[in-house]
DNA sequence: AGGCCCCGATATGGATGCAGTTTATGGCCG
DNA sequence: CGGCCATAAACTGCATCCATATCGGGGCCT
């Protein structure tokens, strides 16, 4: 198994998370060995089984085993590795059918709470969005993909935070992060953008609306539309 | 805040633990923090907002830093807890809710996992759940609570794993794992566990009919009467 | 040839040390 | 008496170190 390139691309991923992140707080070491450990595991470069030995990471990122040990203990956490005591750290079976997985849980956890939201979403969450969905409209700029992408993250965040129920909240977030690994990589074509854009703004107006039913119904069409026209989506 | 009786209690909980889980894989000192933060904070003992000084905390419970700042960080990917690069760690608002949230997020993903489990639950899984039916069916004896808590959890694990959705499986499994820690102090009232054995009974005899719709129904169920009857549930 | 055991290489868990940052304290000034 | 800043204390992130456990390969016996 080869790092090369390994921390570069680290780097890479992570200043396109900084942007994107509004609470620019500043990563540790830990979280760079996460981020990049995540990226390789969900990319199939580590795959299911292959141990990942702390001694052997720290020597290939040129940090100490000290923030390895960490970013195993947290990936651990998520499941996708498997820790048993005095014992090498394993990529946890079906890792490769993650980000698969991953959009199956987003099916049941976001239209509910997309309709929790409609009725608690603020005024000024609500304005906000709005603000970003009429940044992002469909035009012949060239880097309107990323506004469209961030307008997506955020309404999908909001939406989380919105439900009222911080433990939803925070899987739905954490699904996200998975998920974003695979955006850095992934060039849409312009009708699978411009589709999500006009689901999205489905979804904005039925929260607009405080209608929860509507909110639910568009952010399942939403989500069901996305795994279709991604159907074989393993890692872009 | 006074640590008094923590270690101890530390030991009880994981004592409890190691006798329900199959795998009776050691605990290392990082679990054994884990589970002894997360105890008092479910508890409500570490009221939101709280610092977790990773140096303190070592001092209390008489080991070095370095596992409790491993445990900081799982925590931290369960959400529980917020790390801010050289800040200290401190409890998410919203801590206090945590069951009741983890309820609500269970009733999303589980009758979900119920169907999916129907038609795909193994004849040997059946057969063991059955075996744990018999087992824990309603009697006189005093001990009975604990093999219907048994049954209850292997029904649950056994869908989640069934379900052959390896996110859903985990993320169901960390639900229970917070769950358990108010199932320790919890004494239920008999016609409660009663309830509960029957709507268990009905969720099997789904699966057993490999009724997807009929299983994810009679989960829904059972979660929706779980909730009524502990409406108020924080930590009991 | 194939299985078994032993031992060196290598890994892990945890403690400790140190540099840099944050937080709390206390004196000073308005 | 209250706000403000300097300074001391406390805390964090990371590296390093040590004891112990696991892994892996070669020799030996069957």
């Amino acid at each position: 198994m080869d790092f090369i390139g390994f921390k570069s691309e680290l780097t890479l991923v992570f200043s396109v998370m900084l942007v994107n992140e509004k609470s620019a707080a500043e990563a540790s070491r830990v979280d760079e060995v996460y981020h990049g450990l995540l990226l390789r595991i969900v990319r199939g470069e580590m795959p299911a089984g292959m141990p990942l030995k702390s001694t052997q990471i720290a020597r290939e990122l040129g940090v100490s085993r000290t923030p390895v040990v960490q970013a195993l203990q947290r990936l651990a956490a998520d499941g996708i590795v498997h820790l048993e005591l005095n014992k090498r750290a394993v990529v946890r079976p079906g890792a490769e059918k993650w980000l698969v997985e991953i959009h199956e849980m987003r099916e049941l956890l976001e239209p509910h709470a997309a309709a929790l939201a409609a009725e608690r979403i603020s005024e000024g969450q609500l304005a906000r969005l709005e603000a970003l969905a009429a940044a992002a409209a469909p035009s012949e700029s060239l880097d309107w993909a990323p506004l469209a992408q961030d307008f997506d993250f955020a309404l999908h965040l909001t939406i989380a935070d919105a439900s009222g129920n911080f433990v939803l909240a925070e899987a739905i977030r954490k699904c996200w992060g998975f998920k974003r690994l695979s955006y850095a990589a992934a060039d849409e074509p312009h009708e699978v953008l411009d589709k999500g854009y006009q689901e999205h703004l489905a979804i904005l107006q039925a929260l607009r609306a405080r209608d929860p039913l509507t909110a639910r119904a568009a952010m399942l069409l939403h989500l069901r539309s996305a795994a279709r026209l991604r159907p074989a989506e393993t890692i872009v």
